[in-house]
DNA sequence: TTGTAAGCGTTATCAC
DNA sequence: GTGATAACGCTTACAA
């Protein structure tokens, strides 16, 4: 972008040097003179020189950016899996580029272009919401470009992950609810072609089998894109059941907030009518009134482990390393929209 | 990132043609026959030929890259400003990157290097909290990349500038709190070193003194970093002054959805006993209760702006723009937190 | 310790 | 219509 760019060329012309010696200085190569280093660098302060990555990328044939697709950042887990990844990676010497999906695979699509365009170092992604098939993510296998996806993931790809144990949690949120004396417990749950969505009705299901509770497929509602809206809306629906919920575990804090609005709207009591847990920890679960029980899904060590699993990829690229998967381990945080009284320890 | 990746020379041997008319041809270029340029996108796709655009843009000596620099990611206005940037610069065919200075100084200035190095085409930047001086963004300047600021602006630097009225929003506010019939008016402000939060400052004053009411220095409190816990500090403090505050203007919603708790806490009635306005409408600002009146930033519509603004200074380099300042309009949105009986209309 | 020269993958300017 | 060739700014064997 010149008006009137600087190069080695000008500070090599400008001291009788070559633009070996200079590239050389301004790396502190050791084999230059300390001198002559000291001079370069301080001509290239005066003279306001900085280096052009672009050429520097081209001749090195290598990046050290590291692409990030994130469904949307405007939602908080995915903004704070952003801050973990920067934390790692500048550290490391990195630069890191964001792109929003929206949920759109046409937009996946397009930025997947962008990133292997751009020669990115490594990508760290989560599928948009749309995504079942994940063959644009294969060209940066055959282009050896290392790629970890976190959260919604791909299994029929060969790509280290980042997840959390969905399953897992969501069986121990519903033991939660069992425990404090829930007997029907209803599900808002996510759209379930989407692995950690169905991994979350299952742990839901497998909580209730041990509890030897029925599973009633009226009980489970879906909210395709996990909006307050869509949270009132299903709401609305099983209140209307014959037999009501006195529990709801809902497979995002959004869809909670929207169940609470729509529980307190028809002067039923949280927790002691209808016990509310969420999934997520969003900062609105402590803003609400009963504040939510929600599972904090650690988005920020998210952001920190996939960024440290790829950048040994980029930098081991050559001795080819297997993929791995790593889950982080979740924390179930009871607030008042579940205090009641326990009924077994 | 080779393993083995296809370049234009490759398809050049394989077609027995030269490079540049390759070239022209994957460009669709007029002057090659549309049956070469047939064939030269058929083997493209076939040897999975992708375009090398660190290369592209070396010669072209120009990226089609736009900058964004944010302090944070997780906050809803920022998040929506980089939506709106996004919305017009893909429709132009610029790529988007973004960096969070995490209103760190230190941070934005290695941003501007980074950004520098990698010839962006241009930046748009909302200044980090910590930053008086702005002259790292000179270098922009001198390299005649266009610059837009948003939101925080500098004004020591020439370059174009998206904001709103804060003044006006802040007076009109406050009139509104005046008009509901309250008599002693606090307010949690910003840092007043940035120009908006003086600017929102102000604004409230000069209502007050519109209606003859005299201005207090301890009802304004001032919150540097905006948290809700700041926002409820300052009520504590407010609350116990001999004359309480009957009404509360925030210089954001974060700092208003404190006070409301810590005034919900004293058992105070919102809005009969205090009301409460922010500054932003954030997605919280309708979670709390009672609902918070506050003024809609348009975030979306401010990047929307920014970027417009941005890509007609990047393809009129030349014929150098004046740098122009565009103030968004913003509306006051009504809530419960200040729904009382208007004492005029 | 420094210089020479080739090349990264494109695009642009000539020429034919 | 197509082809040679130089150049974008930098890095890196290899030579000296």
């Amino acid at each position: 972008m010149p008006g009137t760019r600087v190069t080695i060329k000008d500070l090599a012309k400008r001291m009788n040097l070559s633009v070996s010696t200079i590239s050389r200085a301004l790396h502190n190569h050791p084999s230059i003179g300390a001198e002559t280093t000291a001079e370069v660098w301080k001509l290239a302060k005066q003279l306001g020189y900085f280096p052009n990555s672009v050429a520097s990328n081209l001749r090195r044939r290598k990046t050290n950016m590291i692409g990030v697709i994130v469904p949307r950042i405007d939602i908080t887990f995915h903004s704070h899996v952003i801050s973990g990844v920067e934390e790692v990676a500048y550290k490391m010497g990195y630069n890191v580029t964001i792109y929003q999906s929206r949920d759109s695979l046409e937009r996946e699509v397009a930025i997947t272009s962008i990133l292997q365009t751009n020669m990115v170092a490594g990508i760290i992604a989560c599928l948009a919401l749309e995504t079942q098939d994940c063959s644009h993510f294969a060209r940066f296998n055959s282009q050896k470009v290392p790629l970890v996806f976190y959260d919604r993931v791909s299994n029929e790809l060969e790509a280290s992950k980042v997840i959390i144990d969905d399953f897992d949690a969501a069986f121990r949120v519903t033991q939660h609810l069992i425990n404090i004396g829930c007997k029907r417990i209803a599900h808002i749950a996510g759209c379930l072609t989407t692995s950690i969505f169905s991994a979350r009705l299952e742990g839901y299901k497998a909580a209730l089998q041990k509890n030897n509770i029925p599973f009633d497929q009226n009980m489970v509602c879906c909210a395709s894109n996990l909006t307050y809206e869509e949270g009132g809306r299903c709401t609305k629906k099983l209140l209307k059941l014959p037999e009501m919920p006195d529990g709801m575990f809902c497979a995002n804090d959004y869809t909670a907030i929207g169940a609470i609005q729509v529980i307190k709207k028809n002067n039923l009591r949280i927790p002691e009518d209808i016990a509310v847990a969420g999934f997520s920890n969003y900062p609105v679960s402590t803003i609400i009134e009963p504040a939510l029980t929600t599972i904090d899904d650690r988005a920020f060590e998210m952001g920190k482990t996939a960024a440290r699993m790829l950048i040994r990829q980029v930098e081991e690229r050559d001795v080819n390393i297997a993929s791995e998967t790593i889950v982080i381990r979740t924390d179930l945080i009871v607030r008042d929209s579940t205090r009641r009284q326990p009924v077994q320890p």
